[in-house]
RNA sequence: GGGCGGUUAGCUCAGCGGGAGAGCGCCUGCCUUACAAGCAGGAGGUCGUAGGUUCGAAACCUACACCGCCCACCA
């Protein structure tokens, strides 16, 4: 009989409506969630909960898709997937978002009425947050173990760790130069500072030697600071100034008298070689006060303006005195040169102003007692790629003091903590509840408090502290013993994420989570690289090449894009976007399509038959590809992965084999009926694992042939297929086979014959005899 | 200043001790009843520079140049 009829799928190429439909499917199914009962091994991926935002940055969407490749994989291999969703909403980025387009001032604003404006747009931006991360077949869970860290539940867990580490004397206030963030009135850590590249003005200034009488000259790039000034140092080796050691410098407009003092600190060759040590101009300068035992100043405020000691200044903010000053230091002949610089000055990487240390009264978490024991964790983590290891060791390397972690903003976890007025005692409090201290009491106090002399903390945390709990959280620690058990104790964790958080999500965390279980947080971390535009540049607003994660997916589809993601990035490598490659990942989605339907035109064999030599060979060939894909997906190189699969899929099994055993399936040329079915049975079998194999990176259209030809419970619920049994290794001859095919080709278009018409004077290879009849019944060969 | 990564076909990149490769683009011929978003064929590279190790180097070593990123105390 002919084995061939119309073919079961229909349409002629993949469509994108059929993504939606596959995941309004996949909605109403369960194959994504985590068992409880489940006796397979866990795997739990601690996926970065996305800041709501009215859009997506498309390179957020592809460090998604390949998070979502991994959880996909993980289940095909046989594990039991936690792969939350969450959503990370404290912080200062909604704040500003609300005084901006509600027009109102925080501090000026009710707070309670603040965190309500908050909360509603970032309702509205969680809500389409989750859409999008639907679209884009994100296969996590948005119900039992979705998240947000502005949650009661969230938020209590973080105040109970305070708690937890407050007790163990882990937690301390204390008043210090800090990292202050004029514009967002908060103090920040050195993990919050980026440096960016400004230029300045290069003032060199006139002082006065006491004993001498001699000039001295200063170079700064702010000299408003004088009015902190407490020392000049110069290099001790410095031969221009060694008769100055230990002698007293005045410094000018306000005479005040400061040592002289060698130090290696100062770089003879930058500028004079002269520098005068203030409260506080940078990192340094806090340094040398501290080993020098000075007595800071407080120059500038926490408005950013300059506080009494600077005199008929104090007042104006720092640019403005800075102008001032310097005009009055040029009238009175003090000012020798000015140049420009180009300087490198510390902002605060959420709002890009420039930051100023001041000493400020904060909470601080002890971090560098811990640093011994993070760099063998980080020695323990299986890292992919492992290049970004040494990222994290040269930010734990770098780590000289605690981390403040208190902020004078709104919106966030705010510290558990009550203070007795009269008596200036403290109180913290926290049993998982979270409790706003400003506004209510903790539901004890200590004996012999008077509510009526309480007072509730107002501050917040660094939002850090909720974040880099995440693992815990969602393994429901403190919160069900027998699941965090059965996830974080026993199961194989995972972090995914961008480098750019490496010092701080993935630091924090493991420093946290050290903290609070003695154990380290994660087995493998996964860093994904950054996408660039075609041309390599970062995509900025300001650049303008920034793309929309919708145009491509309504244009492409999410198919394509994930194809895309698998095809041209490697694993921790930057990738550039470029919608043509993506629209060229999407032409393979039509040649699946296609493969599909054409074998669909066949009627599959029940049983399997007994195989032909050309069915053993692509079967031995796919047993191949099947064991080296399962251990590129082992090590998270689904790249590789991709490579190796279409290229099987598109230049073996569709080029070769389909034309060659095309006759044979449709029982032409005298085939029998066991031979015809042989390739029947091969062609769905092949097709049925590069399916399985290729369903953790394109989804919707695996799933959707899947059930039309295969099976209707999801693709996703299946495992990895094994290997096939019983047939004879020919994988050896796959190159033979594909040069003799292209020599019958080739030679046939010399000859100007067609490629369906006979051939006379060809010869079969003797070690392609097995595959005699198919090659001559495609070829014609006469 | 320190560290890491890179420099291979027009573009993007893989290869990391013995045949210089892929995708996209380009050229030529084909509507061969799965697929023209396809099929078949083809052009194109002294593998950044200079040394060295080796029977043999794109690959290993050294130096240099250029590019990118990270860290750092340029006041």
């Amino acid at each position: 009989m002919d084995g061939s009829a119309e073919p079961r799928i229909k349409e002629k190429r993949w469509k994108i409506d059929f993504e939606e439909e596959m995941i309004r499917k996949w909605e109403s199914e369960d194959w994504w969630k985590f068992d409880p009962n489940s006796d397979k091994p866990s795997f739990v991926i601690d996926t970065p909960p996305p800041y709501p935002a009215p859009v997506w940055h498309i390179g957020a969407a592809v460090s998604y898709s390949m998070q979502d490749i991994i959880a996909r994989i993980h289940r095909m291999l046989g594990y039991n997937v936690l792969y939350p969703i969450g959503m990370d909403r404290n912080g200062i980025p909604i704040e500003m978002y609300v005084e901006k387009y509600e027009h109102i001032n925080m501090w000026e604003h009710d707070r309670d009425d603040f965190e309500r404006l908050c909360r509603q747009y970032l309702d509205q931006w969680t809500e389409k947050m989750k859409e999008i991360m639907k679209r884009l077949e994100l296969s996590g869970d948005y119900e039992e173990n979705y998240y947000q860290t502005d949650w009661p539940e969230y938020r209590g867990l973080t105040q109970l760790t305070f708690k937890i580490l407050w007790d163990k004397g882990l937690i301390y206030e204390a008043e210090r130069p800090n990292n202050w963030c004029p514009h967002c009135k908060t103090t920040i850590a050195d993990a919050e500072i980026e440096y960016k590249e400004k230029d300045g003005m290069l003032y060199y200034i006139k002082y006065k030697v006491k004993e001498t009488g001699e000039d001295l000259i200063v170079a700064t790039t702010r000299p408003e600071l004088l009015f902190g000034c407490k020392a000049i140092i110069v290099h001790p080796d410095d031969e221009r100034y060694k008769h100055l050691h230990g002698k007293t410098a005045i410094v000018p407009l306000i005479g005040r008298e400061i040592p002289i003092i060698p130090h290696k600190e100062a770089d003879p060759e930058f500028g004079t070689g002269v520098v005068h040590i203030c409260s506080f101009g940078d990192v340094n300068d806090v340094r040398i006060f501290r080993e020098l035992k000075l007595e800071p100043v407080k120059v500038i405020d926490t408005e950013g303006k300059l506080t009494e000691v600077a005199g008929k200044y104090a007042g104006l903010t720092g640019k403005e005195a800075r102008k001032a000053i310097v005009e009055d230091l040029e009238r009175e002949g003090l000012l020798v040169d000015k140049k420009p610089i180009k300087h490198k000055v510390p902002v605060h990487e959420r709002c890009k102003h420039e930051i100023e240390i001041i000493p400020m009264k904060e909470y601080y978490l002890k971090q560098t007692e811990f640093l011994d024991t993070l760099r063998k964790y980080v020695e323990e983590i299986e890292w992919y790629p492992e290049k970004y290891k040494q990222h994290l060791l040269n930010w734990i390397n770098s780590v000289t003091v605690d981390w403040p972690i208190s902020r004078r903003r709104y919106y966030g976890t705010e510290l558990p903590i009550w203070y007795n007025k009269k008596t200036g005692e403290r109180f913290v409090y926290a049993d998982g509840k979270y409790r706003k201290p400003w506004k209510e009491l903790p539901p004890k106090l200590p004996e012999g408090w008077n509510p009526e002399d309480v007072e509730g903390e107002w501050r917040t945390l660094d939002t850090w502290m909720d974040s880099s709990i995440s693992v815990l959280f969602i393994t429901r620690w403190m919160r069900d013993e027998e699941f965090f058990k059965k996830t974080f104790l026993e199961g194989t964790k995972l972090r995914p994420q961008g480098y750019e958080i490496i010092r701080t999500w993935l630091y924090y965390s493991l420093l946290r989570v050290h903290q609070l279980t003695g154990k380290r947080a994660f087995d493998k971390v996964f860093i994904n690289g950054m996408g660039l535009d075609e041309k390599g540049r970062k995509m900025s607003k300001s650049l303008g090449n920034v793309i929309d994660p919708f145009e491509i997916i309504n244009k492409y589809g999410t198919d394509a894009l994930r194809m895309y993601i698998a095809l041209e990035t490697s694993i921790g490598e930057n990738y550039r976007i470029s919608e043509q490659k993506i629209q060229g990942a999407g032409k393979f989605l039509t040649k699946l399509w296609n493969i599909a339907r054409f074998i669909s035109m066949f009627e599959p064999a029940e049983e399997r038959p007994k195989l032909e030599p050309t069915d053993e060979w692509i079967l031995s060939e796919l047993n191949r590809v099947r064991e080296r894909v399962i251990q590129y997906y082992k090590e998270f190189d689904f790249h590789n992965a991709a490579l190796e699969l279409r290229k099987f899929t598109w230049n073996v099994f569709a080029d070769h084999y389909i034309e060659l055993v095309k006759r044979r399936a449709r029982g032409e040329e005298g085939f029998s009926e066991e031979e015809s079915k042989a390739a029947r049975w091969t062609l769905y079998e092949v097709l049925r694992q590069i399916l399985l194999l290729f369903a953790p990176i394109i989804p919707a259209i695996t799933d959707k042939i899947w059930r039309e030809l295969y099976d209707e419970r999801s693709i996703h619920a299946q495992e990895f297929p094994a290997a096939i049994e019983g047939i004879k290794d020919y994988s050896e001859l796959t190159e033979k086979i594909a040069e003799f095919n292209s020599y019958v080709w080739n030679t046939k278009k010399e000859r100007g014959i067609k490629f369906y018409e006979p051939i006379e004077g060809i010869e079969i290879p003797e070690e392609l005899e097995p595959f005699r009849k198919d090659l001559v019944a495609t070829h014609r060969i006469q």
